[in-house]
DNA sequence: GATCGGTGAATTGTTCAACAATCCCCATGA
DNA sequence: TCATGGGGATTGTTGAACAATTCACCGATC
């Protein structure tokens, strides 16, 4: 046919035009409230009162319950209904011990990243120092969320992309609920900027041990506040 | 109060006690057909039949569809229907890529595993030799799955825990996808019991050396069979 | 005064029926 | 042979209905 060449360049439009159920854009709005703080941690979602206020039926709220269930933002409890998730002290300690496991094994095979991958990790990199310069320490979070998933991203692996983003959403969550997160996350934008540089020259290693001490030093940062933010 | 005391004895109880909702029993149904090779890959499951064949309503299934979505074993193609996954090239190496962090992981800390952790493994490891006694191959795959549990278990992590159960499930699919899935997992069994005894010794680097070799073979050869073995 | 038990409203779990939107097959026509 | 356009089947979504369950309230009992 005569409109065959140059199709390829159409490919990109794909995602764009995949229509997604009613479902899905209700998660993706919940999901932002939920991250956002907006929905707050405990938090019941009534689905009368809900699918109301969404304009969906029951039926189509309850299916994007199960999808956020999955991602452990709701809990699901039988004949109870569901609760915006509270994570716990031990969440804390295990989300961290998976990040470990999945984030340092990608900076060690960065050899084999795929290409700009590198490049994307600086950008996020950029976007906190930016943030950090307007003082917006929430969109510092952000820009944080963005690198370590760019860094999850070269291990080339879509499965590792997916766990990560879900580990990385539920950590959100724990930013809620501790004490003073404000100030939580700028003093890192400096180490990412070192583990950056460190991967453009290479030095994988290196760079690994970095974030493997950025692990420990954060982990029990988080900790210590949610201990003291928690009641108990 | 006269009976507060041994109260935490009955909190194993909890998880017995927890109903179930239709749609989990329902998924839990699917999975294990879907598993064991009743409901081959590529296959598509049809709201209305299947709805009638299990004697529950479209909006239940459909509820216990979203369920397996998340774990991979169905795809849900818009207005079309959900398929049986039929798991490709790059859902192998990618399915070891992330088996590869999370379970070599947990080997290498399994100094700090929790009690009786190793002894499961050990558990799963006779498991197969009897099933590869009785020249029981399925028996043996299922026993080499559980295996492969119990090590990532040693991470005494909830989420690796989930992940790797996942990542086990869909690699059943890729046995079902492949030529001569018989054989595959038999010389295996001598390897789970060496592993198993280097843990057992203390001897984690060597144990987790193994396990590396294991996947570097094994990713290998299930390449290679499913290429001979997939259309293409 | 605290505990126990029951009543009833509110909410969830599940089903059913309906309709719109979409896909897929197939016949039609050039 | 290939495009075109129905038409039937299936999914997406809604709304209503009913059973099952939870929870808060309130009185009864010791």
């Amino acid at each position: 046919m005569a409109t065959s060449e140059g199709l390829e360049a159409l490919s990109g439009l794909r995602g764009a035009l995949e229509r997604s159920s009613t479902a899905e854009r209700v998660a993706d709005a919940l999901r932002e409230r939920i991250i956002d703080g907006a929905l707050a941690p405990g938090a019941r979602l009534s689905e009368e009162a809900l699918g109301q206020a969404l304009g969906v039926s029951r039926n189509t709220l309850r299916e994007a319950f199960r999808l956020l269930g999955h991602e452990r933002l709701l809990v699901h409890r039988f004949n109870r209904g569901v609760f915006v998730a509270e994570p716990e002290l031990a969440d804390v300690v295990d989300l961290y011990r998976v990040r470990r496991a999945l984030e340092l094994d990608a900076v060690r095979r960065a050899d084999r990243a795929p290409q700009g991958a590198v490049a994307r990790v600086g950008a996020a990199v950029e976007e906190g120092e930016a943030a950090a310069g307007r003082g917006d320490w929430w969109g510092v979070g952000t820009a944080n969320m963005r690198f370590h998933q760019a860094l999850a991203a070269l291990a080339d692996s879509p499965r590792t992309d997916e766990v990560v983003r879900r580990l990385l959403a539920e950590l959100r969550l724990v930013f809620h609920a501790m004490a003073a997160p404000r100030d939580f996350h700028v003093p890192y934008v400096a180490l990412n900027r070192r583990i950056h540089r460190l991967l453009e020259e290479g030095r994988l290693e290196e760079a690994a041990q970095e974030l493997s001490d950025y692990f420990d030093v954060a982990e029990r940062q988080l900790v210590e506040a949610f201990s003291e933010g928690a009641q108990g």
